[in-house]
DNA sequence: GTTAGGGACGCCGGT
DNA sequence: CGTCCCTAAC
């Protein structure tokens, strides 16, 4: 196969707009200057990490290389919007044609244009976790899975064991062998039920998050001229965050770079805090064998934190020992010692934590510049109550995501089953809400649904417009399977999706519709805060209004986190409001005051994560994500005593991170009974 | 045989 | 806060 390509001419650096030896320092201009070809840069924390992948996309540009010949990867949306934001400011120019995206996101789009060589319809539509589960759990019933024993996993569990097979790019076996050997007696259950959630998966033409990476990987493999095209069409990839990435995400790139080597990858490995989802440390670790003559670029200047803040990371990653030898230097003069907190309890915590903040809001410092930052979600319980209870506004950006909440979820399936038939968890979503329609009811329906359809086709499907009214009338006709408390609010149902059908190019519209027809009433009905969820439904139907296009709607809301979502929220003037995170999703991010709390052994690190070295090793990565957060003030507290489960007052030591650090770097505070008592 | 509602218990992390 | 299991009601 031939094709006539055209190589951009590299334009004289006379005409370059941006002085790029000037606004960098050396280290990140040597970067953003390096010839094509492949190159490392190990970024540390606060470094400018963002800064030299923005400059070096600008500069691409500025060199000729068009925009749509760029693929720039991330690991979240929010890193992506920042980063293209960042460039647009930078050239002023607009960047639509720009690939842009998370690993996800990218992945989706090359699917969609591909579907149908795969084995997929166009339409798919994607499941999140929870869809997930409930797909493993109708396999469960199927022939040659018997679950009777005990010992079976439950579908949670399955889904996580699924993901990590295939993300570590192993076989369910290889998987139950290496991470799960207490399952090899049931192992060939285990398969099996792999195969049946892959057939079903297909038969439902859905994918779930994995699948966007993995079956964008089979496409790539198994259709020679689909891989030349793109590998042609990306002269130029970068990707943030590679120490984070994944086997199979570390041979998506390598196969898109395979012509060009024009590959920039750009990380820190101080920072990979995702093995447990399969992310593959060596892909960094081994970059410079599987690309000979790549350039390795070190960024070691820190201009984010104060030196206290920074000789206190750096003493707090010291005793690993899997990592490249490398030490943060700080670019900014003296602060203040980072303190650290011992509590009398969860509550005095909180009290403490709530103190502080209305100080530094008094001197100055805006709210929405602290964060209060934790390993679990459930740690930020007292925080919240006593954030209510003295009127701090704050945002918490973890928790659940804005489309898992199941009023949001209940009116994306009627869009879902618009998009895509075949969607049976949608389908079977929608017909629980029906009264006296449980899961056998539910199944009968689906059965019943599933027939019209096949009849359907067998009539002659061959009419295009025809097509549009199926679905309508299918349903309507498979109602009669549903129980008679059911059947007006069935009909009524049938008559709503024909009139949302034939408006898939405005989303918007389609919500605004069943807000109106019944799901109003329903959340009425259902719910005890209504008004909050009817909201919230309402704030659908506006972002809904942005797409033209249901397909993308739908999996741009699907891939959306919490976060993302209650950033649109804050553009209407909102955003001086504490920020309360994980440390997860804070990583990339920066604060003028960073409080870390419930700094205890077995929370931080998780007792879980014990079981291993790796898993230590990696729980003080977290620690140094979270610590480098921090601009200018840092506090590290714990509670002496904290209410456990089933157990009481439970007396708490202090995090074993916090005993190893020098006493010298920091200041330990203690709280006064007078001012902190009562709680 | 099914569904709906109440009570007990358990929690790592994210696209 | 949400899931699972039990029991009452249909």
């Amino acid at each position: 196969m031939s094709r006539d390509y055209v190589l951009q001419p590299f334009r004289s650096p006379v005409q370059l707009q941006i002085d790029y030896a000037k606004e960098l320092n050396p280290q990140q201009y040597a970067a953003v200057s390096s010839a094509p070809g492949p190159s490392l840069v190990i970024a540390g924390a606060g470094s400018g990490k963002t800064r030299t992948l923005t400059y070096r996309v600008a500069y691409l540009i500025e060199h000729g290389i068009p925009a749509d010949q760029i693929l720039l990867l991330t690991f979240t949306n929010k890193a992506s919007k920042e980063m293209m934001r960042r460039v647009n400011d930078l050239l002023g120019a607009d960047l639509r044609d720009l690939w842009g995206g998370t690993f996800h996101s990218i992945g989706a789009r090359l699917l969609r244009a591909h579907a149908e060589r795969i084995g997929f319809r166009k339409d798919f539509t994607i499941l999140d976790r929870e869809d997930s589960r409930d797909l493993v759990k109708a396999c469960l019933g199927d022939p040659g899975i018997e679950t009777t024993d005990r010992l079976f996993p439950k579908a949670d569990a399955l889904v996580d064991m699924l993901s990590l097979a295939v993300n570590k790019y192993a076989s369910m076996a290889e998987a139950i062998a290496g991470d799960y050997p207490q399952f090899l007696p049931i192992g060939g259950r285990i398969e099996e039920l792999a195969r049946r959630y892959a057939a079903r998966k297909r038969e439902s033409n859905v994918m779930d998050f994995d699948d966007l990476q993995t079956q964008c990987l089979r496409l790539l493999n198994e259709h020679p001229d689909v891989l030349q095209r793109l590998q042609h069409k990306f002269q130029f990839i970068l990707v943030d965050e590679y120490q984070d990435t994944n086997t199979i995400q570390g041979r998506l790139i390598d196969q898109l770079a395979a012509i060009h080597k024009n590959l920039m990858v750009v990380g820190d490995d101080s920072q990979s805090i995702y093995s447990w989802r399969g992310a593959n440390f060596r892909n960094i670790l081994e970059f410079p064998q599987r690309y000979p003559g790549a350039k390795v670029y070190k960024i070691e200047t820190n201009y984010r934190s104060t030196p206290e803040i920074l000789q206190l990371a750096n003493a707090a990653i010291a005793p690993n020992k899997q990592q490249f030898a490398k030490e943060l230097a700080a670019a900014r003069k003296s602060g203040t010692k980072p303190g650290i907190v011992p509590c009398s309890d969860a509550g005095v915590q909180a009290a403490f934590v709530c103190q502080r903040i209305l100080e530094l809001h008094e001197e100055g410092v805006a709210l929405s510049q602290i964060a209060v930052l934790y390993r679990s979600h459930f740690h930020v319980m007292e925080v919240q109550l006593e954030m209510t209870k003295r009127q701090i506004p704050f945002l918490v950006t973890s928790g659940m995501r804005f489309f898992e909440q199941a009023h949001i979820k209940d009116l994306t399936a009627f869009l879902k089953l618009t998009a895509n038939r075949s969607d049976e968890i949608a389908f079977k979503r929608i017909a629980l809400m029906f009264p006296g329609v449980g899961a056998k009811a539910a199944e009968k329906l689906w059965a019943a649904f599933q027939a019209q359809i096949r009849m359907q086709e067998l009539e002659g499907a061959a009419a295009a417009d025809a097509r549009s009214r199926t679905l309508a009338a299918c349903l309507q006709r498979a109602g009669k399977a549903a129980p008679k408390k059911a059947e007006r609010a069935w009909a009524q149902f049938t008559t709503t999706i024909s009139q949302i059908e034939p408006l898939v190019g405005k989303p918007g519209e389609m919500i605004q519709i069943l807000i109106d027809a019944f799901y109003a009433d329903y959340l009425k009905e259902t719910f005890d805060n209504h008004r909050h969820r009817a909201e919230e439904v309402e704030q659908l139907g506006v972002f809904a209004h942005q797409f033209a296009d249901l397909d993308t709607f739908l999996t741009q809301l699907s891939l959306l986190t919490t976060a993302e979502t209650d950033d649109r929220n804050s553009n209407k003037g909102e955003e001086d409001r504490v920020r309360l995170s994980t440390i997860h999703q804070s990583k990339g991010l920066e604060y003028d005051v960073v409080f870390l709390i419930m700094l205890c052994d077995g929370l931080f690190p998780s007792g879980r994560s014990l079981d291993t070295s790796e898993g230590e090793e990696e729980e003080r990565r977290l620690f140094y994500v979270g610590i480098t957060r921090s601009r200018n003030e840092l506090y590290l507290s714990y509670p002496l005593l904290r209410y456990a489960q089933g157990q009481g007052e439970m007396p708490q030591m202090q995090s074993r991170f916090l005993i190893d650090l020098p006493a010298d770097l920091y200041e330990e505070w203690n709280l006064r009974q007078s001012e902190f008592g009562g709680y």
